[in-house]
DNA sequence: TAAAAATACTCCATAGGTATTTTAT
DNA sequence: ATAAAATACCTATGGAGTATTTTTA
């Protein structure tokens, strides 16, 4: 490292306290050095450039027109350092940076748009990365460090990861407006699905939210007759919209309104809808960190 | 210059390696180092920053969010390091930088466009600051620093600068249209002009030329009858096409073109009018080298 | 001749080297 | 068991100090 080519730092700090004092002496005083080897540290900084930085006899010290020019440029170095010394700080406080962050759709109509505005407000130097897909690719991708944090559906099959409950909800019935079932008050109850055709995702999207409808089914009596299948929750909804079926969906699906779709709740006891915000174990990443905290309330 | 509290830039230019090799072993061979030394100097760089900026482990070494940050604006700012040296380099060879340029309105007429449009395509990047005023506030403003160089008439009162003859012309009448001298064909007599109103300037505005035109009508046996005055010759000039007189103006004058106004040579000798570039003798300014150059043809 | 920069020298802090130990996979 | 980073210790370069000389307005 001895021949790094790149100019000294302290030889431009010295530089620019000359250049504005013109003056040995004083640039001296200010920068708690004696004039002798401000001098040295001068006329290195020449030698190594190659070129005059300043005109001296000992009555008055002047800019060349190089000199100016490297004021300039050493003045706007010099803000840079510290500028990336702030920087490097308010990245350690977690407030800048870049934050991946995984989930699955239905997250969408969940807990994300608010938990992602809050975060934005806090920490708005901080670059979100959003990435859409499956809970097995994201639990992949946040074991190779491509994302920081993932929304994914509970149950959560590894113990790798560390998690926060982000919300449980009940099931509820989507009903085409025309169907029987859509018109009564109240709670609904699930037997009287029994031998209606359903609308579902295939289970290799998200077997565990599966699982949980078709077991729901199967403790009121039945086991439900899959006729259409479709991978995201709006194409689901819209195939009820148009009459197609009924379907069984996390309660926060309801904000998705369709004219033509009815959500009721069940009078039986739902079983419960997990959503989990999982990270990496260990991860000391501040912005992760302050992300979990805003999460958590 | 102990406690200058900026951050070395051969830390930082370790540590851009170590973080790009993301090993400590062939960062040091890069650097051209051996490894225990740069293990300290990226130690140093932490202590100072009160940050962490690498996770290592004997496996593996990986950036944390303050790393990644101060990766960024580390290269940036040894990008600026060398860009500096580049336009020290080129400031030296007077191709940046930039060149105060004083001149007198008439050599608007004159020399200076073509000048200045030829120096500003060989050198784009020099800052041309033109001011426009009379001849002894521009000698004045050469000498204070004010101005590199500047566009006077002779003759010079003074020794201190250097100079450059850049036009020597003749003088010729101004004459309004309806004139009866403005009839003839090729030269004109000065004497003609014997008792005619004249419009001139103040001599104190130029007092070379104004010299120059009373020596030149003196030789041809009158004295001038001065009606009007003008500071600017396009004001002179204008008071001749309104009829209320004739001037008599330098060559290069005549390119102010304007509807009833007629220009005319004459035909005794002329005394020359000289337009001479000035500039501090022993300026070693290489932007005003190259202009002095460039206006020698 | 006087103010200020340059030169001459001395000293020590620290960048950098080698040998070795510790650590995590 | 091994690759790689950390620790320990040594050396020497160069940054900073004091004393003095040189320069020019």
């Amino acid at each position: 490292m001895k021949n790094i080519s790149i100019i000294d730092i302290r030889k431009l700090f010295a530089f620019v306290a000359v250049a504005e004092e013109l003056h040995f002496g004083r640039a001296a005083q200010r920068l708690h050095v004696s004039q002798p080897p401000l001098s040295l540290t001068i006329r290195a900084l020449e030698d190594e450039l190659g070129v005059r930085l300043l005109r001296r006899t000992s009555r008055r010290v002047a800019l060349t027109e190089p000199g100016r020019v490297l004021l300039e440029e050493a003045r706007a170095i010099l803000q840079k350092l510290e500028l990336a010394r702030r920087r490097t700080a308010e990245a350690e406080r977690g407030e800048r940076g870049s934050l991946a962050l995984g989930f699955i759709t239905p997250v969408i109509y969940g807990p994300l748009p608010e938990l992602l505005q809050r975060y934005r407000t806090h920490y708005p130097r901080v670059e979100l990365v959003l990435r859409e897909s499956t809970g097995d690719v994201q639990l992949e991708e946040l074991e190779r460090g491509k994302l920081d944090a993932a929304l994914v559906a509970a149950p959560l099959p590894d113990a790798r990861f560390s998690r926060l409950s982000l919300l449980r909800e009940p099931l509820v019935a989507a009903l085409p407006r025309t169907h029987p079932a859509a018109r009564g008050k109240g709670a609904l109850r699930l037997s009287q699905l029994r031998d209606q055709p359903f609308i579902a995702f295939p289970r290799g999207s998200a077997p565990g939210l599966f699982d949980q409808i078709v077991g729901f089914c199967a403790r009121a009596g039945f086991s439900p007759r899959i006729e259409q299948e479709a991978v995201q929750h709006q194409t689901i909804v819209g195939l009820v919209s148009a009459g197609l079926g009924v379907a069984i969906v996390p309660a926060s699906i309801a904000k998705l309104r369709r004219p033509g779709v009815v959500y009721r709740r069940f009078s039986e006891r739902s079983p419960l809808v997990e959503t989990l915000l999982v990270w990496r174990k260990g991860d000391e990443s501040r912005t992760l960190a302050n992300f979990v905290k805003l999460a958590a309330r």
